[in-house]
DNA sequence: CCGCGGACGATAACGCCGTTATGGCAGGAT
DNA sequence: ATCCTGCCATAACGGCGTTATCGTCCGCGG
């Protein structure tokens, strides 16, 4: 439609259409939230047809999966960004605001990898849920971490993180959905003393 | 469509459609999931045409906005069946059951009321969500009578809730995001602990 | 008892959506 | 040079939310 000619063969076109496919659906998702990430739209952004979305990933579910997938690397990039130091509890409160403030950046594509926000009747399958799972295993690794130097008492880290982690995951999911504002000052009579409580019961 | 002749005048036909769609309506919505929970289908299932939704509820988004009230009130009714016992902190955990009964019973319901699930591009007003507090202000008296009877130290109450609240709504969420399994067990090896956690803080 | 006005819903249309079929055009292989 | 294959534009189908139009039925004043 705009330029009939896409003769540019060196850089792999298909690949660079496919690109900025997946930036556009970000982007759309990030900005205006699930109900502008269409195919038509998409395909708008994008400068090309809504064929491409069916030849390149087969169809809107597979795209916005690719999109999850992306959400949940930059989560791990996020968090896995937090530097191990010797205070491995303060490391744990890191880990917890880079979470958090991933979160806060992708309200929407949070709620997609998360949540239940079903994106039009699309759900997450077995296999992105494990691959969302990463990010929970480098909150194990930090736990581990403060029992190996002697900041938590010794047990499963997996059930500790599990904690950690609901109760971080409610926070945030309040926090996105509104919620938040029934005390003053949310984050600091919520989120921290609700870790602080978490950190106090295992040490 | 169906009977050319609805002359049931008695019992005021149009009260009764309202009650019909919204019935049909909860139920879609809980049996389906949201992308069935549309104007046609919804027309169809209670034996009327799309019209009817503009009519009586003045598009979707407020019908929707009707069936999230009849949910809070339903999550209010469930939450304050709970009998109070001398025993307050057993009290507590009854709340937190029937709040998580609720929300197992209802899930799509309940990601459309707390969680950010959009719902074909419609979100909450603050009054709605003003509305689902209700069930917060009684985990807030819960949590009072508890601090009337001793059991907990005395400190601000929605502070307290909040805390609660936070916990019991992530569990709740990576329960029915299907996030659950990242340990065994998880009701007892994660949400009770965490609630048995934060009520040991706050004693 | 009759006529009328207004409410209510059935019908149809508009533009959007996801998806699929069809067709044409380029590049590489033969 | 020819064909074949991959890729995308176009167009179509059914379904969606929403709106306008219109017929029909009910209750009310005469």
């Amino acid at each position: 439609m705009s330029d009939r000619l896409q003769a540019t063969p060196a850089p792999s076109p298909d690949d660079a259409l496919r690109r900025r496919m997946l930036e556009a659906a970000a982007r759309l998702l990030g900005e205006e939230g699930p109900s502008a990430l269409s195919t038509r739209r998409l395909a708008r952004e994008a400068g090309t047809s809504t064929m491409a979305v069916y030849t390149h990933f087969g169809g809107m579910p597979a795209l916005v999966r690719e999109v999850v997938a992306e959400g949940f690397a930059r989560l791990e990039a996020r968090v896995g960004a937090v530097p191990p130091t010797d205070d491995t509890l303060a490391d744990l409160r890191a880990l917890a605001a880079a979470y958090r403030a991933n979160a806060l950046a992708n309200p929407h594509l949070y709620a997609v990898m998360f949540g239940s926000a079903s994106l039009g009747g699309y759900r997450l399958h077995d296999e992105e849920r494990a691959v969302g799972l990463v990010a929970f295993g480098q909150l194990v690794a930090g736990i581990v971490r403060a029992m190996d130097a002697g900041a938590l008492r010794r047990g499963d880290p997996a059930v500790a993180a599990g904690q950690v982690w609901t109760a971080l995951h409610g926070y945030v999911m309040l926090e996105l959905a509104g919620f938040q504002h029934v005390v003053d000052d949310p984050e600091h009579t919520l989120l921290w003393p609700l870790l602080d409580h978490l950190v106090d019961a295992l040490t």
